[in-house]
RNA sequence: GCCGAAGUGGCGGAAAGGUAGACGCGACAGUCUCAAAAACUGUUGGGGGGCAACCCCCGUGUCGGUUCGAAUCCGACCUUCGGCACCA
């Protein structure tokens, strides 16, 4: 009688051990390559739920797999941890929110610890430590000082009742406060962001990445770049100081198609422009529109609003005085924050026009144009009419011939914006990175010098549901000495972006006690760039996207010597449950622990990789992983009881010793490609085929060791703990993690003999068996000569036959 | 609204443009048991025919198209999910 499967004994026993013997410790190798394999770092939100599980044991096993091929693996760990939730604890628990986040990070280590994943603690970065926001501080000012850094106004969510500014996720519903209800406004503050728009065609690049299209796709249209022309159009008010608006526009060849002008509500030019008569009118819709969020101004088909400021600028191609308006759902932040309307040519511009009644004027014909009025706008190229001398042109050639107008005149340029904005960095907000600066009255923005470093976050602040930053009120705090000329000074109360923790901390886990860097150079030489990225397709943009912004610009200021972080991305999906992403507000979040408890880590990694592609995602479900659970413990019976060899059939062990080497290809291949499901697929029937095998005893002893070493190897990335434990039963010296990965042989795990599927006209009409060697001639004439197909050709023409090797023969007729 | 994905048995899913449903779950039947659980063995897309070995038809969200051949490629539509700049 053997004992049975003791998951969490076994799990607990091997993890110390591990620990113990430092197996998983990283050190710089020079006779294997490197592979960087490292996997986002989770917020520190309080519990692991399994949707962080489904993104670290699948990269884990991908890592254990690039460890056994022989590479030198660097698979680290750490927490992202400032953030806003933390804040909210501290308000509404009253617990202060570094307390509440490393409580928080105890639990989430031990979890990930049970896991049994190869993470290097000793490297672990922890992104609200002094010790690694002193360097995001440090970014921060290399940043300010190459020009990269610089303080605009914008605006912030704004809640009147509770006097606060509220991030996007605070405003709830039709734009309202979540803890007041109250309707929530717009401020403009001063702020700090960073020039990404500088590095837009950089960005635009992944020539050089192996990441998935559909992320490069994201972040192309994130930074949306438009070729087009800038034009000014001089106001017809010529006592005014401001003599002319700019727009951009992406169709210079429908200029003589401007009916109306727009400019954004928030144009600096709007109460200037506006009439009295049409003051409180204007007023009326300014103070409304900063109500709505930025896609419901811009969607389709939703009514238009706007209001006429009773003033008009000159077309400059025909004269015409065209009147100005503004509509909300010309954004200010997007070229000019003005446009020319062609209502004829752009759908939302005729949604407009028709609204309040606004002329419309065709100057493209689309093909087989009559000159009757066109149902819906028509944004397609065509022959330009009602366009003076320019009527009879091509759109195409019509937009050459006006830009080459506009620029001989004076009256405009080609040029290329981007819907790419700045990165705004300033959060007015307590648990964050404090940004270096000091305004002093005499000497103005000051950055705090480098050996001042870090500007600590005061441990007393206080956290009241009222009132700004706590570090606003915090005395202590702003008030301090100028750097330069020790007169007093306030300090920058505003803290980081935790998006900028998260651009650099793939630098950090190389070097993590480094005190006097922010990462020692040699060995980011020696480890970077990451060469596979794991994590959420949430991240798809912004992380992504901000933090190879960081890297060029590190590049630049000459801080490290290559410019893309991330050589290879893949993002995971999505685990469901109960049809909804887990979450704690919809009750439905699924913890790791009790099943960790109950079936074992292991089998909790492999129904996590069982469940589908990991891109896709998927639903958890308490009756799939019971069936991995089953098949551990087959797995186990099969390997504890003991083998006993009957009868000996040379065929069998010559087909066995086929199976195994087909199952190293196709887990090797399934396994490069991040098909964990079907890896598992193989790796199930090669022990169900073992089992069949071990059942009749037909191959010898040690034929049979050989075969269950070879499965145990394969099976290690997935299960680390229990095919360390069989590996040891079944007389293994230690550790199965220090093995190298099995190789294959071709002609080994080729198939000797195929079906062959026989069509008549695409239809599936019978199958033979033959040597997977078998030629054209001889697969055609065995098709041809079965019973079956000649039943279904007599009688009717041969028109061709199809012949795909080793796969199928066509055999198409005509009736 | 814009951008990006995905739709295949009762369920999760598998299929280089070439046998649709591998592997697993569930269900059903059987073995073991006083019984049950566990474990093991077998069956399992729908419809029809045959005593039977088997055979035929229909089937991959909907409608079209390309092709000798489409789950896979193309077009339109429907549904679901992710992102949209202060959640991280």
């Amino acid at each position: 009688m053997t004992q049975k499967y003791a998951a969490q004994e076994i799990e607990k026993t091997w993890q110390q051990r591990w620990a113990a013997d430092h197996i998983y410790t990283v050190r710089r190798h020079n006779s294997r390559p490197k592979f960087y394999a490292l996997t986002m770092f989770p917020y520190t939100s309080g519990d692991l739920h399994i949707g962080h599980w489904y993104a670290m044991a699948p990269s884990d096993t991908y890592a254990r797999f690039k460890r056994m091929q022989g590479y030198n693996v660097l698979h680290p760990m750490g927490f992202d941890a400032f953030g806003l939730p933390a804040e909210n604890a501290a308000i509404s628990r009253g617990i202060h929110p570094y307390d509440w986040t490393m409580r928080n990070i105890d639990n989430m280590r031990r979890q990930l610890r049970s896991m049994g994943a190869i993470y290097d603690w000793d490297r672990e970065v922890i992104t609200c430590l002094p010790s690694y926001y002193k360097w995001t501080q440090w970014f921060f000012l290399k940043f300010y000082h190459a020009g990269l850094a610089y303080r605009a106004k914008a605006p912030v969510n704004w809640c009147p009742r509770c006097q606060t500014v509220l991030a996007n996720e605070q405003v709830i519903g039709e734009g309202v406060c979540e803890r007041c209800s109250t309707p929530v406004t717009k401020r403009e503050l001063e702020q700090w962001f960073f020039r990404i728009t500088k590095y837009a065609e950089e960005l635009l690049d992944h020539s050089r990445l192996d990441w998935p299209e559909h992320i490069k796709t994201m972040q192309k249209n994130w930074v949306g770049k438009s070729e087009g022309a800038e034009i000014s159009f001089r106001l017809e008010d010529e006592e005014m100081e401001q003599k002319e608006i700019r727009v951009f526009t992406t169709r210079p060849d429908t200029i003589f198609g401007v009916t109306f002008f727009l400019l954004a509500p928030e144009h600096p030019l709007v109460s200037q422009l506006t009439r009295p008569e049409h003051k409180a009118e204007v007023d009326k819709y300014v103070a409304w529109c900063p109500r709505q969020t930025e896609y419901e101004r811009v969607a389709l088909g939703r009514e238009k609003t706007g209001a006429f400021l009773g003033t008009y600028v000159i077309n400059p191609v025909n004269g015409e005085r065209v009147p100005i308006w503004i509509a909300d759902y010309v954004l200010p932040t997007y070229g000019t924050g003005a446009v020319m309307a062609v209502p004829a040519h752009d759908e939302r511009d005729l949604e407009f026009a028709r609204r309040f009644k606004l002329p419309v004027r065709t100057v493209i014909a689309p093909p087989g144009w009559m000159g009757e009025e066109l149902a819906e706008a028509y944004a397609g190229s065509g022959t330009m009419v009602n366009s003076g001398e320019f009527s009879g042109l091509s759109s195409e050639k019509g937009y050459e011939a006006i830009c080459a107008l506009l620029e001989e005149k004076g009256w405009g340029k080609r040029t290329v914006v981007y819907r790419l904005r700045d990165w705004l960095i300033s959060r007015q907000r307590y648990w964050g990175a404090p940004i270096p600066i000091i305004y002093c009255d005499r000497c103005g923005t000051v950055p705090v010098p480098e050996e001042d470093l870090p500007v600590l976050l005061p441990p007393n602040a206080e956290f009241k549901p009222t009132g700004e930053s706590p570090l606003k009120y915090c005395q202590s705090f702003v008030n301090t000495a100028c750097p330069k000329c020790s007169g007093p000074a306030r300090r920058e109360t505003d803290t980081m972006d935790t998006f900028m923790c998260s651009s650099w901390y793939f630098l950090r886990y190389t070097s993590p006690k480094t005190r006097s860097a922010s990462f020692n150079a040699a060995k980011v030489k020696y480890w970077l760039p990451v060469d596979l990225y794991t994590g959420g397709a949430e991240h798809a943009v912004m992380h992504l996207f901000y933090a190879r912004f960081f890297i060029k610009a590190l590049k630049d200021m000459g801080l490290v010597s290559f410019n893309e972080p991330f050589a290879r991305l893949f993002n995971q999906g999505t685990i469901v449950y109960r049809g909804d992403k887990m979450s704690k507000s919809r009750g439905n979040v699924i913890a790791p622990d009790e099943y960790v408890a109950k079936l074992g880590a292991d089998a909790v990694r492999g129904y996590l990789m069982f469940i589908g592609p990991w891109e896709l995602g998927g639903e958890w479900s308490d009756r799939g992983i019971v069936g991995i659970s089953r098949w551990l413990n087959r797995v186990w019976s099969l390997m504890t009881a003991d083998y006993a060899s009957r009868v000996v059939d040379p065929e069998a062990e010559k087909e066995l010793l086929h199976f195994t080497h087909k199952t190293i290809k196709e887990v090797t291949a399934d396994l490069e490609r991040f098909r964990f499901n079907t890896m598992l697929s193989s790796l199930m029937e090669f022990s169900n085929y073992l089992s069949k095998i071990k059942e009749r005893g037909i191959v010898s002893s040690s034929v049979w060791k050989e075969a269950i070493g070879y499965f145990l190897r394969l099976f290690a990335p997935t299960a680390p703990h229990l095919a360390e434990e069989l590996w040891k039963r079944t007389g293994h010296p230690y550790s199965v993690h220090n093995q190298s990965w099995p190789g294959y042989a071709e002609e080994l795990a080729r198939e000797e003999e195929i079906t062959l599927i026989i069509q008549v006209n695409g239809k599936l009409r019978d199958k033979i068996l033959v040597s997977a060697s078998v030629s054209e001639v001889e697969a055609r004439e065995l098709a041809l000569g079965r019973e079956r197909v000649k039943a279904y050709i007599s009688g009717k023409s041969l028109t061709r036959v199809i012949y795909v090797p080793k796969r199928v023969v066509n055999i198409v007729v005509a009736s």
